[in-house]
DNA sequence: TTGCGTCCGATTGTCAGACACTAATTTTTA
DNA sequence: TAAAAATTAGTGTCTGACAATCGGACGCAA
């Protein structure tokens, strides 16, 4: 005999209705920005009790696919990229990751949206890109503020790109790796010297549109600070206590 | 008066015990695998309704932090890839990246999952990796089932890195890119044999060790499904219609 | 003992109906 | 006409309930 049994999954009420909602975000009916037709409407719509309609949306809501300005109000929208990384970070976090891990996959992100940003980088992007440099300069004696600084930096040169996958792809990355900056700084007090001097020549290079000149910094970059990592013995560990919260 | 009003965030009750909840998962109070009470328990615990304790539970179930292994089950969990891959890729979807947008990043991951994996590779792996390239040979006909095998290969790889990070965050991004193959491959028939060379290069120098071989040979391999792209014309093109579920 | 069918309780998915509170809207008032 | 008040709609939460089904316990046969 031949009887194939596959898994036959339930479809939940809910589910189907957060489903159907999706779909239909999806294929384009309902546009981002459109509202959506009440809780009670939406039961009678799908023949369902609101308890359940609620559960579906809950879900939808928490995927990023809609979401409410205020409480009445429901509507579509874009995931928001934060959303995501937020959820990718968490993971990661539980997964345990170590610092060589992130840092493996920055030593190529980071490269390339250095590369990138410097072939597309608006005249605005580049005042704002010294701006944030400047700050930088200026608060370098400050390791909170520069903990705080130094993702920015980065995150602003990957949006310069335009390149949401990269965008998106590099955030739960650069958020932990840079997290972890701040374990390394106290330690490694010479490397937020050779960090400036290499922001200085990211800047640069950007800005003078030299795109293998920004990918050859960003990559020493991103060599030092795994040095500063390893020096303080921390390669190998998880990136970060769970119990962090994101 | 310096009265700060930051917008205090109303908590509703189901978001609560989401968090709370999340946060004895993140710092280890509970673990991986094991059991929740019930609903009825948990709404006790918490002094709500099962109704807003389901909600709340809707959000974790649908992070990927709990699942439900049996409907009657609820057990704490990681985060699964695929659970993270599919929100990141309906995001991109939404965001109607491009091919290009696409292939850059994919010109990194791949490499980088190439050298990695050549360093780190087991035995029963390399047999299993050759196994799936075996199965392609012999599907090279047929384009169905070269459209399925191809991003399987690449994951494998990837997942052979054990590097969690880049497993994450090269999913979604090859999830697309190989989906988009599947409207190149019947416009480009040549582009199918070349991809077998390239793969079984990939093959050899992955499973002789030699990661700058097995690096370049994933960059050639990246770098010719570009220009397939290309030639169909879908460089700039939305990488895929929303209407396609993930 | 092992395997199998049967029964019972526990728990879930869903439902119905209700109420307080607040944002949005309309109406009234100054 | 603009501010204030009243109305309304819609959400967040609750109570209470019911059928379906899953997890076992139990008992019976091989």
């Amino acid at each position: 005999m031949s009887l194939r049994g596959r898994p036959l999954k339930v479809k939940y009420a809910y589910y189907q209705i957060a489903d159907e909602i999706q779909k239909q975000i999806l294929d384009g009916s309902i546009k981002p920005g459109e509202r959506l037709p009440g809780e009670v409407e939406l039961a009678e719509m799908f023949g369902v009790t609101r308890s359940t309609v609620r559960e579906g949306l809950r879900q939808l809501e928490n995927d990023g696919l809609v979401h409410r300005p205020t409480p009445r109000r429901l509507e579509v929208c874009l995931p928001q990229v934060d959303a995501l990384t937020a959820r990718a970070s968490r993971a990661m976090a539980l997964m345990r990751v170590s610092f060589r891990d992130l840092w493996q996959v920055a030593m190529v992100t980071e490269p390339l949206a250095a590369n990138l940003a410097a072939g597309l980088i608006t005249e605005e992007e580049k005042s704002e890109l010294r701006a944030i440099h400047a700050e930088m300069v200026a608060a370098q004696h400050d390791v909170e503020a520069t903990i705080d600084l130094d993702p920015r930096f980065h995150s602003f040169i990957a949006e310069t790109t335009k390149n949401r996958v990269l965008i998106m792809a590099r955030e739960p990355v650069a958020l932990l790796l840079y997290r972890g900056f701040a374990q390394v700084a106290p330690v490694a007090k010479i490397a937020l010297q050779r960090q400036i001097v290499a922001h200085e020549h990211i800047v640069e290079a950007i800005c003078a549109g030299d795109a293998e000149l920004a990918e050859t910094w960003a990559r020493r970059h991103i060599e030092d600070f795994w040095r500063a990592i390893n020096k303080a013995g921390l390669a190998d560990r998880a990136a970060f206590k769970t119990a962090e919260t994101f």
